[in-house]
Order: structure tokens, then C-alpha cells, then sequence
DNA sequence: CTTGTATAAGATATCACAGATAACAGTACG
DNA sequence: CGTACTGTTATCTGTGATATCTTATACAAG
């Protein structure tokens, strides 16, 4: 890596390509809730909608059923996952297992600018749009604190579990009813544990605030029917 | 679905395609301990030895990549994860927490076949050129067993886990040392623990058989260096 | 040690093909 | 005569191969 020469300071041009660009799109539709559960999605028409060609929207989408926020039947078709209550109480004690994990390491690199961070997620205004429940920002929180845990195992394995859970997401985003304060309160208790490095607390706080996501859903089971 | 009005047995035929060939060839081969951490992977050649064109090498390797064994560099190179070890410690962890659920749907859905099955694997005699332990039968034991907890959601998180471990296989596979006799008696142990309905003794065998797969990698951390 | 250039590799677009889906039409049977 | 089933066909969609473009890396010359 040479170092410039000259003072002068030059922002690098963000490297990035198609099929990332592609890949993120769907992501957020899906974290936005975008797709409902049943739907089918067509190489060509994503293609098209996103002004490129297949061979990009191939690779994100293979990404995206590596992920299982897609799945593919045999006769080739991709699908947004049927709701289904099994997968739901899989998704909700795998979180809750992978979460822990993730809440210890973050825990041992917390610092004073890292909760500073959290707090200004939370305090920042809500899109003057928003119509439901401010998914990105719940998104952000979750996810800069899962950051925080520096690990590349852990991450990616509730990135999956997110999006999974974002193919239902769909199901909730117009019910405005409850969902709207709730968080709020987990999320600060979160942060609060976290300040004192009360492990036990953020936990019991995090728990809770996983628990409501999937109360949201109606799932109360934590076992279901078989396939 | 009409169903047939004859009562003659005619076997679907096989529905694969290339993607997923090669997704299989090279997963294998993970498994096998082919790969070294570190290697350098080129599609080209990836697609020469496979025979087939680069399009479906490439959609298999996305697929690798969202599943954590390759990792592609942003000068758009592919490569086998190098060693590090607080990466192995994440697997590790992560290994035992979803070990965990899945043992638990398992246990709930056992029966007399399936642990005559799990003996079987156990039973069956190792490939007679085989030189180091038998990687197939303990991945195809393990794997029997997650299998029978029916969860598509927790079942491709264990396989996730299970490759990325894979490329570091290589670095094991030549010292048969210690390897070849211990893990019998850990599956037997998790056998007997089935069939009693053990389910505490059972996470011991299956805690000692991972932490055993871990050892042979000389980590004893829990904990270790940022990256 | 820098800089330019050649070569190799990945990324993208496009094309040809096979398989699936669904609308349609014809036919047998009530 | 109408209904249900079956074969046909048109269209759509995924799959795989290939040509072209872009970027990175190595090497050579200054």
C-alpha cells in the first residue's frame, strides 16, 4: 500500500459491485417487510426493477436462499418462506441462543463511546413518514450492538436470522397497534445493563425484546406442528 | 395432483441441476479436509475441474461464501479462511449452543429406528484405504442425528458451522494420532444417553465429543486475540 | 523505488435451451 | 347437454455457456 505523496485528500471511491448492490436492496425490502410469506419472486422482473442484468441478481439471490429468506422448490421457483409456526419458535430460541452469545463478547469491549453510540440510535427522530413501528431504527440498535461483539461467526448468523424473520415481518407492519413504544423501553434497559456491566439485566432485557417481536406474531408456542 | 389411477410404482426421477453439483463437490471436499486454510480459489479453474462452465461454479461459491467457508477478499479473491483462533473459539461456541436446541427437538422425536440408524452409521466399517480418522462417518453420524430434529431452520445453521470448521480439517487430517479411537466412544455414550432419554447426559457426550473436535486444533482458548 | 504495461481473473450482459405453468380445447362420460 | 378430465400449446422462468468489459497483480524498465 503506497502512501499518497501529496497532502491533498481524496475520498476512495467505495468499491463495490452489482451484485452487492443487489444483494443489500433485498435485504432491506425485507427488513422493511416488504414480502409477504407465500410470494414469488422472478429473476427477470428483480433484473428489470433493479436496472441490471440476471447474472448479479442470481448471485444475491442465491445469497438470500443461503440465508433461507428464500427458499427454492424443485420446480425451480423461488419463494418468500409460508409462514409456518415451527419456524417461527426455531427462529426465536436460535436467536435467543446466538444473542446470548453475542451479548457476552460485546460486553467485554463495551466502552463509554460504545454506549454513547447506542443512546443516539435511540434518541434519533423518527422518519417524519413512518407510518408502523421504526423498523430501521430497531434494526440499527440490534445490529451496532451485535457489531460490538467484533465477531465474523456470530454476525452472520443472526444477519440469517433477521432476515428470516423479516420475510414475516410483512405480517405486522400494518397492525400499528401495539408495537410502537414497547421496544423503546427493552432497548433502554439494554443500555442501562450495559452501562453497569450487569450481564444478568441486559439478558433479561434483551429476552424480553426478543420475546415481543415474536409475540408480535402470535406465536406463543415454543413447540409446533410438524411440516 | 391427480393421483395415479393405476397402482404401478414409478420412481421420480432425480431433479439436480449444476449449482447444485458443484455446491456438493465442493462441500465435500471441505469436509475431507481438501482445502488448506489460506488457499486461493480460482473460478476458471474451479470450472475446468468441475467440467462445467464458470456460471454454476460461481453461484456454488456464493453459496460457500454465505456460509462462511470461503471469504472473498475486496481485491475480489477468494479464500480459504486462514487460521485464527478466536474465530475457532466462536465455532465452537456457537457449535454447543445450536448443538444444544437441536439435540433437545431430537430427543423429542426419537424412536427405536432412528437410534438402530445411528448404530448403523457406527457399525458400518470404515473405508479400507482410509489413512486418517473417518471424517465421513462422523460427519454423517452427527448429521443423522441434527437430521432428526426436523428443523430447517437450525439444521443449516449446524451445516454453516460444520464447513466453516471443514476448512480447517487440513490442518488435523494428517496427525491420525490421537483422532481415530476417541470419538467412537463419544457417539456411543450420546447413543446410550438417546436411548435412556438422558438429555443432560446426552449434551455431556455430545459437549466432550465437540470440545474433542476443537482440541485436536490445539485450542484450549475461550477467549482470544482481535483480528 | 517508482511507474507503465501485459496478463490473468472476476464481473456483467446476453444468448440459447429446457422445463414448468397455466390457459385452452377437445373428448368421453354422466 | 353439461361437466370433468386429458392432451396441447403458448408463454414464462430458471439454467448454463460464452463473449466482453473491468480490475488486480506481477513484472519489467527507467
Amino acid at each position: 500500500m503506497t502512501a499518497a505523496r501529496t497532502g491533498a485528500k481524496i475520498a476512495p471511491v467505495e468499491q463495490t459491485n452489482l451484485r452487492e448492490s443487489a444483494y443489500r436492496s433485498l435485504h432491506d425490502a425485507f427488513t422493511r417487510g416488504e414480502f409477504a410469506p407465500g410470494d414469488s419472486l422472478s429473476l427477470r422482473s428483480l433484473a428489470a426493477q433493479l436496472g441490471i442484468s440476471m447474472t448479479p441478481v442470481r448471485e444475491a439471490v442465491r445469497r438470500l436462499v443461503a440465508e433461507g429468506a428464500l427458499i427454492d422448490t424443485r420446480s425451480r421457483k423461488l419463494l418468500v418462506p409460508p409462514f409456518n409456526a415451527r419456524r417461527m419458535a426455531d427462529l426465536k430460541s436460535a436467536r435467543l441462543a446466538i444473542e446470548g452469545l453475542i451479548l457476552d463478547q460485546a460486553m467485554e469491549r463495551i466502552n463509554p463511546g460504545r454506549i454513547a453510540a447506542l443512546k443516539d440510535i435511540l434518541e434519533r427522530p423518527a422518519a417524519p413518514d413512518q407510518t408502523g413501528p421504526d423498523l430501521v431504527r430497531n434494526y440499527d440498535f440490534h445490529f451496532t450492538l451485535y457489531r460490538m461483539s467484533g465477531s465474523d461467526v456470530l454476525l452472520p448468523m443472526v444477519e440469517a436470522l433477521w432476515v428470516q424473520y423479516g420475510a414475516y415481518l410483512n405480517l405486522i407492519i400494518h397492525q400499528e397497534a401495539a408495537s410502537r413504544v414497547i421496544e423503546h423501553e427493552h432497548h433502554v434497559a439494554i443500555i442501562d445493563a450495559l452501562e453497569c456491566g450487569d450481564r444478568d439485566a441486559a439478558m433479561a432485557a434483551l429476552t424480553d425484546d426478543i420475546e415481543r417481536s415474536f409475540a408480535l406474531l402470535g406465536v406463543t408456542y415454543t413447540e409446533a406442528e410438524q411440516p
